[in-house]
RNA sequence: GGGCGCGUAGCUCAGUUGGUUAGAGCGCCUGCUUCACACGCAGGAGGUCACAGGUUCGAGUCCUGUCGCGCCCACCA
């Protein structure tokens, strides 16, 4: 059998990839079963290719669903993706301006025909990408939210939320982005805070020749749309500006002075323009005191006719002439420099303009209030917990959410506009006569639904709701989500929302929140830094695997993970190390004669299984090791402790089962020794330690597990294959205490040999602790053969005892002194009456324990100085 | 303004309900091409757990405060 030195994945991952999906080893099963395991992916924007923070999650996600499958649980990891509406429109559109097009030129039909390949071809992408990262999805269940079924799961919501007098159609102020076209949520705009001014404009006190009243304002140029300028009734400095009105300068109106607790006494001067039409407060304000509201700005940023002289300047420009005109008339009192946050679009990053206009909102009180009860009653449970306290802030603070956007890609909204009578109707299907008037003349509403609206429902949606489906009623509520911290708001607190509110039941039970991936000097990847890292290049240069080691490596609950060349270069030594112990049974097999079997597992290393087979004191080791380490893996998996569980198993398969249980074995593997109870057993040994890894490492796993033969019965792929378990019955102190002695004695002769300054390959005498005697006269060979050191019993004792070098009375002198510190410590806790009354019994008795073996130590090292 | 989190070896981070000598990877130093693996083997150096108090028989872990850093939310012009 020919293997070569070092792993390439690049020969077997897309081999295994392809095969897992055309076997069908990921189809969850529609039958009932008493264990179900379920989880809906994150879908991901179809407007690009998948970064690094999507393998995170996928790796995250994929390592819980094998280890549940392969505990024989009916599981299903259903994939596809989001339509994204906003992020997809930017991209194609940007593609289209480099083609010279223009989506207004091309009309609503044209455009959208262009984005469906845009998503064709992105679409498949992410697929392939998926498959490709060993991402153990069931692919006959992929959905994308513009599917028809989704489609109708959102008219279905929309409709009845409206019905339900949870949706309603209003004016208000919204977010507005000039750039994108459109209304944003109140999420999508980012608050940044930017080094901006403040000025101090006098407005003219009417029919008072002298007097002014200064209001200072970030935006000057929207004095243009002032109805008013208020100030808080209990301000002594404003009691004579009661019932007066001011002159509103450039634009020479009067304006009223209002009493209002809009303005702060406090800060600036106590007095405030008030512009109801662009901003958020005023437009409150407006609607206490009943002001008109002077729309200034246009959908394009631009000044509207009301502007007067400045009609059709951009604002930014406006505001420059506003302030210049305002200091040749010699009102600008100051301007001082302020910091303050501008909203900005979370897309475009576009300056948002807050803007009048009628869109369509969800009133989320009644829904939030359900979604608080499940997390508070704790049937849905946040991982690391201390995310609940966000999700409640977020919760108890909730506003209206605006779920209209200016868009052509998306849901449209199920609304339809009389022409003749203005009635709007709200149905599933498009009507064909006006429900008032009766009139023909209906037009769909031309705006379309936020991403988020349908991503909401995406747990039960995709799973065949309105209708009751066999996968609904299994699969739903899911059992768990991973997710990052990012979308919290957008897309988690939703589904629970609509899912408690379609389903009457919780869409998942657990959420893991995920950190986000960093680079190697923890700063945030993103592509104008130019750190990215992308998973395709990465999985080519190290290998799936490694990747995904390196990755669950760093992914410790609640904390952010830091990749780097360094550390996917350290998992794929990992990898390789595998591979090559799988080498060294290769080609020792081969020279033994034994056809690469693999034996049933169980019958060939427990003691009970008979006296006809024998067990080597290794064997049991390793098993009884084996097993604890299941037994942690297990656990460290069930919590989410991704990390954790791949440490124990780098730790596990590296330093015990490597360095120690195929060193041990060597001598065992014998020319044309056939296959003899040696050889089942470390065949049984490796591939339990290949199926515990395998959650982990899949590609490798599957190709070595496929390599090995069988003589019974077993599951095509590893993936379906049991994982270990923890089994009380095959615990073996015995075995490892007699190991341990073994080992403990090795490294003390290595140590002894390096303090001789002999090399490596050198053999020199070396005498024997008495209690060490039973157990080192057992493995001298074994011992000579891992330390160089042969000991005595073995050979005749030296004539003159081995000098001691100064390097090695140096270090016994620090031990020496380690211990003292160690002993007193000890002893003085032992005497300690309250100590021993409080401790737990299992602290007492181990710190004696230790204090015993503390006192030996010492007690050799004070001879071995003398 | 409110909320969350971080400060542990040169670097990047673990450290589950407090329990005796604080761990890993990388890097560094020493010695080894030993017939699975130099993506390797054997060994080693390196930490007053940010600082100051407190609770406790016992604190990296709990409490208070200080300093430094990050993130999220929020309409103070």
């Amino acid at each position: 059998m020919q293997i070569e030195k070092v792993y390439e994945p690049q020969r077997f991952e897309p081999h295994w990839a392809q095969w897992w999906i055309d076997s069908g080893v990921f189809h969850a099963s529609a039958k009932p079963h008493p264990r179900v395991f379920s989880l809906v992916i994150p879908p991901p924007n179809v407007t690009g290719s998948l970064h690094i923070g999507h393998m995170l999650e996928h790796a995250e996600i994929d390592v819980t669903i094998r280890w549940h499958r392969m505990r024989g649980d009916n599981t299903l990891w259903l994939p596809g993706t989001d339509h994204a509406g906003i992020a997809t429109q930017m991209v194609v559109e940007r593609k289209l301006a480099e083609e010279g097009l223009d989506r207004r030129t091309m009309g609503r039909d044209k455009f959208i025909e262009r984005v469906w390949e845009w998503k064709a071809q992105y679409g498949d992408q992410i697929k392939r990408q998926m498959i490709r990262l060993g991402a153990s999805c069931d692919w006959s269940r992929e959905r994308f939210t513009l599917d028809p079924g989704l489609s109708r799961a959102v008219r279905e919501v929309f409709v009845r939320l409206y019905e339900k007098g949870l949706i309603y159609r209003g004016e208000y102020m919204v977010n507005w982005c000039p750039r994108c076209q459109t209304a944003l949520s109140d999420l999508e705009v980012k608050n940044i805070e930017t080094q901006g001014h403040l000025w101090h404009i006098r407005y003219p006190v009417s029919d008072s020749a002298a007097a002014h009243v200064i209001v200072a304002t970030t935006r000057p140029e929207t004095m243009l749309g002032d109805t008013a300028v208020a100030v808080n009734a209990k301000d002594p400095r404003y009691t004579h500006l009661h019932d007066r009105t001011v002159e509103l300068p450039l634009m020479n109106r009067p304006i009223p002075v209002i009493l209002d607790d809009l303005a702060d006494p406090q800060f600036g001067t106590g007095a405030v323009k008030v512009t109801p039409a662009h901003d958020p407060n005023d437009f409150e304000a407006g609607k206490r005191h009943d002001l008109p509201r002077i729309r200034v700005i246009d959908e394009n940023g631009r000044m509207t006719a009301a502007a007067g002289p400045y009609a059709g300047l951009d604002r930014f420009e406006a505001r420059k002439r506003v302030v210049e005109d305002l200091e040749r008339l010699g009102l600008l009192e100051k301007v001082e420099p302020y910091t303050l946050a501008i909203g900005r679009c979370d897309r475009c990053k576009a300056i948002v303009e807050p803007l009048i206009s009628t869109q369509w909102f969800v009133r989320t009180k009644p829904l939030a209030e359900k979604a608080i009860a499940v997390v508070e009653t704790g049937r849905i449970q946040f991982i690391p917990e201390n995310w609940t306290k966000t999700y409640f802030e977020w919760m108890y603070n909730i506003r209206d959410w605006c779920i209209s956007r200016q868009l052509w890609w998306g849901h449209r909204i199920p609304a339809w506009h009389c022409q003749e009578c203005g009635e709007i109707i709200v149905a599933r299907e498009a009507p064909s006569n006006c429900a008032r008037c009766g009139s023909s003349q209906l037009l769909q509403d031309p705006d379309v639904l936020d991403t988020w609206f349908s991503s909401g429902l995406w747990p039960f949606s995709t799973l065949g709701w309105p209708d009751q489906t066999e996968d609904l009623k299994l699969f739903y509520p899911t059992s768990l989500l991973i997710t990052g911290f990012d979308i919290l708001f957008f897309w988690v607190a939703r589904m629970i929302m609509l899912g408690c509110e379609f389903m009457g039941e919780i869409p998942f039970r657990q959420v893991y929140i995920h950190g986000l991936v960093r680079d190697a000097e923890r700063q945030k990847m993103s592509k104008t830094r130019g750190n990215t890292i992308d998973p395709l290049v990465v999985t080519e240069k190290y290998g799936t695997d490694a990747v995904r080691m390196a990755l669950l490596l760093g992914a410790a609950p609640g904390t952010d993970i830091v990749l780097s060349e360094d550390r996917m270069e350290s998992t794929r030594a990992f990898a390789n190390k595998i591979w090559n112990a799988a080498r060294l049974l290769f080609v020792n097999m081969e020279r033994s004669g034994v056809e690469p079997w693999l034996p049933n597992r169980l019958e060939t290393f427990r003691p009970e299984a008979g006296p006809s087979i024998e067990v080597a004191i290794e064997d049991r080791w390793i098993f009884s090791r084996m097993n604890t380490c299941a037994e942690q893996v297990n656990r460290a998996i069930e919590q989410y402790r991704y990390h954790e569980a791949a440490q124990l198993l780098w730790h596990f398969f590296w330093h015990e089962f490597c360095d120690w249980y195929l060193e041990l074995k060597k001598p065992c593997f014998q020319e044309n020794s056939g296959l003899n109870a040696d050889w089942r057993n470390v065949l049984a040994a490796f591939e339990t330690a290949l199926r515990l890894l395998h959650p982990a490492m899949p590609f490798l796993t599957e190709e070595l597990w496929q390599r090995l033969k069988d003589n019974a019965p077993r599951p095509v792929s590893i993936a379906l294959a049991e994982y270990p378990q923890y089994r009380r019955d095959h615990v073996d102190h015995a075995a490892e205490r007699e190991i341990e002695e073994l080992q403990k004695i090795v490294l003390e002769k290595r140590n002894a040999r390096i303090a001789l300054n002999l090399p490596p390959k050198a053999t020199f005498y070396s005498p024997l602790a008495p209690e060490q005697e039973a157990v080192g006269q057992r493995w001298s060979d074994t011992i000579r053969r891992l330390s160089g050191a042969i000991i005595v019993g073995d050979m005749p004792a030296p004539d003159a005892p081995v000098p001691m070098t100064e390097a090695d009375r140096r270090r016994l002198t620090k031990q020496k002194e380690q211990l003292e510190k160690n002993i007193t410590n000890s002893r003085r806790q032992l005497s300690d009456e309250t100590f021993l009354s409080r401790a737990p019994e299992h602290v007492v008795a181990s710190m004696r324990a230790k204090l015993t073996e503390y006192e030996a130590e010492l007690a050799k090292i004070i001879t071995a100085l003398e």
